[in-house]
DNA sequence: TTCTTTATTGCTAATGCTTCTCACTACCGA
DNA sequence: TCGGTAGTGAGAAGCATTAGCAATAAAGAA
């Protein structure tokens, strides 16, 4: 038993109570988003997880990706693009900047989701699970030549 | 020139200075965003648009929706599917709640660019162009059932 | 350990949404 | 009225994601 799968196993809620298992195809997509700190797409994962387990389908990405979610290790993120790119969940709630002009994503922490629930959600009494907030626009380096 | 046509046209920016024309589908499609206050995605649009231009074509409306989002006509949605939806571009800025249950989405106002504007791009020197803020969870009607 | 059950995988084909290509139109300024 | 060119329609192509299914392999029971 490797040390990655044994930390894996061990950060694992609910054991068995839902019926999932913990193969290694499941271990290695984690603990690549964990240990990554961009914003990988479902490609670049499959890429990544190629190279410790050539034989591992984008199906199976794909699969887990959607798992992953739903337990709420990982969270799906929707930039101005078609596909999606995934994040680990931390703690610390954060949110992206999203730069026409280079692409590149700059996070910032900011504490809306308490903020909205607050002023707006209890009002309407929704049941918030997930914020996503991202600001599109014009990083430093790129809003010198105009847009 | 009818009515519709014609309020489009004043309504439009630059006239000419971009190289851009107003044909009819243009029009059209806009006018259609404008009028529905959902948030349509591009097979809505092309459905509704039919109905007035029977020989329109997808193509169309999926270069028009991508032309009106340069201009500034209208934002593009992006909730948790791997469509997008749109909605006219208003001047009171709003956010969505969107329910994992009946999959309805609810609109508040709260003005969070300017918000953050201040409090973070400033700071990171972010030009912002757009904001898009989406909270995810379960309505008031589709919370009593759990999760 | 061995046995059983069934969640999960790897392939492949299929789907869904969006973009591209290209010949043909039609808008608009001169 | 004319010419240059943005825009259109139709279909094909491009990607991202999902579905179907026989073969594997977790995880709990014995
Ligand atoms: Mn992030
Ligand atoms: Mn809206
Ligand atoms: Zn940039
Ligand atoms: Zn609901």
């Amino acid at each position: 038993m490797s040390t990655n799968s044994k930390s894996l196993k061990s950060t694992r809620q609910e054991p068995g109570v839902s019926g999932l298992r913990m193969t290694n195809q499941r271990a290695l997509i984690l603990e690549i988003i964990r240990q990554r700190r961009g914003h990988l797409d479902a490609d670049e994962v499959y890429r990544q997880a190629r190279q410790k387990q050539p034989r591992l389908s984008l199906s199976t990405v794909y699969r887990n990706l959607q798992t992953l979610k739903k337990l709420g290790f990982i969270e799906e993120l929707h930039f101005n693009e078609e596909h999606h790119h995934y994040e680990i969940r931390l703690a610390t709630e954060h949110h992206h900047l999203a730069c026409l002009g280079c692409g590149r994503i700059i996070e910032f922490q900011y504490p809306l989701a308490r903020l909205i629930k607050r002023n707006v959600a209890e009002a309407k009494d929704f049941e918030v699970i997930d914020t996503e907030l991202r600001m599109t626009g014009y990083c430093t380096e790129c809003h010198q030549e105009g847009k």
